[in-house]
DNA sequence: CGGTAATTTGACGGCCGTCAAAATAGGTGG
DNA sequence: CCACCTATTTTGACGGCCGTCAAATTACCG
């Protein structure tokens, strides 16, 4: 049992942690990731405002996605980890809105669009998951239009960091007050909306404060609850219900 | 026939607009707008954190989603126009995850959520619709993100207008260069992550240059080109080919 | 060990927030 | 139709947070 859980692809052993699956489900999942590719670091997934005839699921490494600005900047709208589905919300306009790339180098399968209108025809609980990560994904980024709307630098970069560390406990197990986080401080900039110079010093002053340290991409916070309250981090937006989904829509179908 | 697209709910109108509905599909939706109920202005729908057991149709008038702040302030995440679905992303955590309130009186209709994953089992076609919409949603965030991230307030506010002026036009086919927006510069600053203040400055400055007149909620526009140039305004993220998607998983449905 | 990328530090300036007061508009009751 | 009250908008003065530019320092990688 546990060796077959062990040969799982990525993205059950994702939806696992939401949900148990039935064999059909499982294969039909399975089915988005079954040309697996390795990609380096640095490497583009794809670009903005090309036709989306795929998406892909994140089997291994770190991405993100972003969009380009007039002037040269830009902004980095998220960062997915292994065993996010990249590309969900291109599902509509056919057409990639963000450009995407790796931030490590990893395993990346790229799918049809034409795979999720399978399964909404298939399976009604898979399309509830599939939901769910969406609305999932949006918290995620109402989070951090709050962040970027109402706080200070200080803030938005403990915040983050926050945000990370929960996301990262989740997959990761084994993650303490001590974990890797491969984003320079460039990146973090285009994160937040801030200037590289402006991270650098907010760093500076946490770590003066004994509040995080970082070197490279070595983050540790020696004190959870006091970081939490220097970014007023709250983990709501980040909890999930779908098991007590699924088992009012499996009640009802049991009345028919 | 004219007479009974009259008389379609909103709803039904508004996913119209993406695409042809059957009868059974037609019925589905409306029932999502069996409950109509009349709000005054500034009349709150629904508290953060608070358990969702229904989400929302917005039948008529205007209606926003925020989130609170502990120093007392506000980030406003969403504005809503009639024929809008409220609440779409707490249908995983099964918990509002923003407060919701009126803009202007209005109506609006409250459903359960089990009549999502009712259509999840019932109708693919409307789940893909459905599943388009949150894209949708969530690319209205996406841009707002860019906006708060990477433009000044003089952007930030054009942009905003581009955005509002392009979502109304679709739904009120009469809307030109002049039209009404009910939100006060308080309202706006909280939209953009500004001050109420500057966003006063704001309006002075484009109204000194002939670029933008707003006078209580009405706003005239007299170049319309000229003033999406100012907000660096692209109009890509908000189309939509539902219909194609559609096409396509129908063809399959005839394969089988 | 050399070259490039990432980070740090300092000086300076500008955008935008805050505070406060004045002006304007809207709404209500007499 | 006017008087009054409140909400909204405008304007000015001032300050702080954060961006920009540039140079120095450190880390990384072959």
């Amino acid at each position: 049992m546990h060796a077959m859980l062990d040969r799982d692809s990525c993205l059950v052993r994702n939806f696992k942690y939401y949900c148990a699956l039935d064999e059909t489900e499982a294969e039909l999942l399975s089915a988005l990731e079954k040309t697996p590719q390795t990609v380096s670091n640095a490497q583009m997934l794809w670009e903005e405002n090309h036709p989306a005839e795929t998406i892909c699921v994140l089997s291994e490494g770190w991405a993100y996605s972003y969009r380009s600005m007039d002037d040269g900047t830009r902004q980095i709208l998220n960062i997915f980890l292994p065993g996010d589905l990249i590309g969900l919300s291109d599902f509509s306009p056919r057409r990639h809105l963000t450009s995407v790339a790796m931030l490590t180098e990893g395993v990346i399968c790229r799918f049809p669009l034409k795979n999720l209108t399978d399964i909404f025809a298939t399976s009604p609980r898979l399309t509830t998951v599939l939901f769910s990560l969406a609305g999932h994904q949006q918290a995620i980024m109402a989070e951090r239009l709050v962040n970027m709307g109402r706080r200070t630098a200080r803030e938005k970069v403990a915040h983050f960091i926050c945000e990370m560390h929960l996301r990262l406990s989740r997959t990761c197990p084994n993650t303490t007050h001590r974990f890797n986080l491969p984003l320079s401080q460039q990146v973090l900039a285009d994160v937040l909306g801030l200037s590289a110079v402006h991270i650098s010093r907010t760093f500076s002053e946490l770590r003066e404060e004994g509040l995080l340290y970082r070197e490279r991409n070595r983050i540790e916070i020696p004190d959870l609850k006091a970081f939490y309250e220097v970014a007023n981090f709250s983990d709501i937006y980040l909890s999930d219900s779908i098991n007590e989904l699924l088992k009012c829509s499996e009640k009802d179908h049991h009345l028919r």
